[in-house]
RNA sequence: UCCUCAGUAGCUCAAUGGCAGAGCGGAUGGCUGUUAACCAUUAGGUUGGGGGUUCAAGUCCCUCCUGAGGAGCCA
């Protein structure tokens, strides 16, 4: 969903820059379900919003199937702009919308009118059946089948990332954003804007028409010698990204231009794979994605500190009868903040579903100044009943490991230049995790390895306490050198919900450490147990009436369940080797730091 | 929040308390196949802010700001 703007909407290339050609690569592959689509235009221009669901049942799956080519539209409504009287008049409009039924085998339907307007539709068909641009070439499908389009005349739009001369040959890579790589442009002084176009500064957009050709140059299989180039926007002279390497301190400092370089580019490629394999591995294992608040009253056991949420004048704030704050006058009528976590929510969704999970923003007001901790962060949260901690684990794997294999499978050329350039052991070390299995290791059993180390720890290791940051890159950096999962903490450090263990004084905790990331998850198989989770409440010194409804869960065929929390940045950063979740943020917000 | 280190040209970094420099980038010119092209010329500075010591401070001291690394908290 999102906005056209009016200048995209005017053309039929327009469609090529909607938000919802993200979901060209899913469509693909689901085939077989039924999609309905629609557009609604509030003004001749389409630029009120559109919006994209999915349907599917078991007689429609069986009786849609989609054509070759890989069409997943089975119905495309346009309706004609409403006149301003029409606005908001509940129900059926008056204007009937046109109908276009396209790809429909083996199905009667009636015979399509004609369409209100027809290159429109076509544009919006063709782009859902090629998942690419109209009008011109991306450096993409360049890649993908040089072989087709060596000798044709196409045309490409992208960005300069370097540009090299000589006296009357030049040279520019261009990358246009479809894929990592750059497509070399070639043209000699016999364009006519030669002298004019050699000067073209970094980072200018231009549109380039000429022939793909082979290169006789090492370094790429072909090139486009130009005919034409266009600069449809200049890049002022002092853009800041040179042709030279980069401090990612510096970079931090242009986050809204640095994924225009190849490491960010990478980075935030393969983060948006990765938040789409993690989509893809629980919808397609039957779980619910549930939105859990992002305002909330609720602190969560304290698993960090809120960022307050208030519309109360923040220099002269109503007072109660005692002189405190009175938030009963606040826009919600309490203390509200921004969300720690979903899990209290989604365990109501869980104990209805059965697997569910959330993957949204969490916000922690900490002031942590580290580099694997950030203000405002993204959070998955899956939890299935009927569960113990053994499958949560289970769970966890699985999921790591499906995500690992989805970004190398997706991803090659990203991967390649991570391992190449910011973490060498990066691939073998994902491979290896792959085929092998997590470690499972008990609190106590770690403390008791720990105090037989060999190893000048600063902080000796003692059942109680919680494990140093010394402690566990020990045990999965020097002794297991995979991830790792410890369990069964002392129910002391931990939160009030975990199941208590039979020996009564641990919990049924887990945390999956990961080398030179640390801890990536967190999770517990909760307690089900209404007395128990009561007593729990009460021994942690917390307000019982602010968990009526989280016990309730409990006596309304409450059942064993379980979930974890796994921190998204975190698991790029494994997947990447970068070191700084700052980098792997688009507009990251640290402490004393929320620019841009 | 605590500990440590850093802040000098657009970027990356030099400069024993004694004339503020280099490479890259920019501009200009040269070069017919470049790959962070190459060659020449050239412009570019309130040394993070404030205060202090000194004949003299980028350098020493105090303080604040910002950044980085580590710790804690966690994902």
């Amino acid at each position: 969903m999102g906005k056209i703007s009016r200048q995209a909407a005017a053309s039929l290339r327009a469609f090529s820059n909607l938000p919802f050609l993200r979901c060209s690569a899913p469509l693909r592959k689901c085939t077989r379900a039924r999609l309905y689509f629609s557009i609604i235009a509030r003004s001749s221009c389409l630029k009120s919003f559109c919006a994209l669901s999915g349907r599917s049942s078991a007689r429609s799956r069986a009786r849609a199937q989609a054509p070759a080519g890989g069409l997943a539209i089975l119905g495309l409504f346009i309706v004609p702009p409403r006149s301003p009287a029409g606005h908001r008049r509940g129900g059926a409009h008056s204007d009937a919308p046109a109908i276009l039924w396209r790809g429909r085998p083996g199905k009667s339907r009636p015979p399509p009118p004609a369409p209100v307007c027809p290159g429109r539709a076509f544009a919006l068909q063709s782009v859902f059946e090629r998942g690419e641009t109209m009008g011109w070439t991306t450096v993409k499908q360049l890649f993908a089948d040089p072989q087709r389009l060596l000798g044709q005349e196409l045309e490409v739009r992208g960005w300069i990332r370097t540009q090299r001369q000589s006296k009357n040959l030049a040279f520019i890579e261009l990358n246009d954003g479809s894929c990592f790589r750059n497509l070399q442009v070639v043209y000699g002084d016999e364009l006519a804007n030669f002298a004019e176009a050699t000067r073209y500064p970094l980072g200018s957009a231009l549109r380039v028409r000429g022939r793909l050709v082979p290169s006789p140059a090492a370094g790429q299989p072909f090139e486009l010698k130009a005919g034409t180039i266009e600069a449809v926007g200049l890049s002022a002279l002092d853009y800041p990204l040179q042709k030279k390497r980069h401090s990612f301190e510096f970079m931090r400092t242009i986050p809204h231009l640095r994924a225009r370089s190849n490491t960010f580019m990478a980075v935030f490629r393969v983060r948006s794979l990765a938040a789409f394999a993690i989509h893809k591995f629980f919808q397609e294992r039957g779980f619910v994605h549930v939105h859990t608040p992002i305002i909330t009253g609720s602190d969560c056991e304290g698993a960090g500190e809120m960022f307050r949420v208030t519309t109360l004048d923040a220099k002269q704030p109503p007072l109660d009868e005692r002189g405190a704050v009175d938030f009963r006058q606040d826009f919600f009528g309490r203390e509200t903040g921004l969300t720690v976590s979903g899990q209290l929510n989604v365990e109501g969704f869980c104990l209805a579903f059965n697997r569910v999970y959330t993957f949204g923003p969490t916000f922690r007001a900490e002031n942590s100044n580290t580099q694997r901790h950030a203000s405002e962060f993204w959070m998955i949260e899956p939890e299935i009943a009927f569960a113990d901690l053994g499958d949560n684990m289970r769970l966890a794997e699985e999921m790591l490991k499906f995500v690992i294999g989805f970004i190398l499978e997706e991803a090659p050329q990203e991967m390649e230049f991570f391992n190449r350039f910011i973490d060498p052991a990066l691939l073998q070390r994902l491979r290896l995790v792959l085929d092998a299995d997590f470690e499972r290791l008990t609190y106590t059993r770690a403390v008791e390895l720990l105090q037989k180390a060999d190893a000048p720890f600063q902080f000796p290791p003692e059942w109680g306490r919680d494990l140093q940051t010394e402690h566990e890159r020990y045990l999965c950096e020097k002794v297991f050198r995979k991830p790792l999962f410890v369990t069964d903490y002392p129910k002391e450090i931990k939160a009030f919900y975990m199941r208590l263990n039979d020996d009564g004084r641990t919990v049924a905790a887990m945390d999956l450490l990961v080398p030179d990331v640390g801890e990536i998850i967190g999770g517990s198989q909760r307690e089900e147990r209404h007395e128990v989770l009561q007593r729990r409440i009460a021994e942690m010194g917390l307000k019982p009436e602010d968990y009526q409804w989280y016990l309730d869960l409990r006596r309304f065929g409450g059942v064993p369940h379980a979930g974890f929390g796994l921190g998204f940045e975190r698991a790029v950063m494994y997947l990447t080797g970068m070191e700084n979740i700052r980098d792997v943020i688009p507009y990251p917000r640290t402490p004393k730091s929320a620019e841009f």
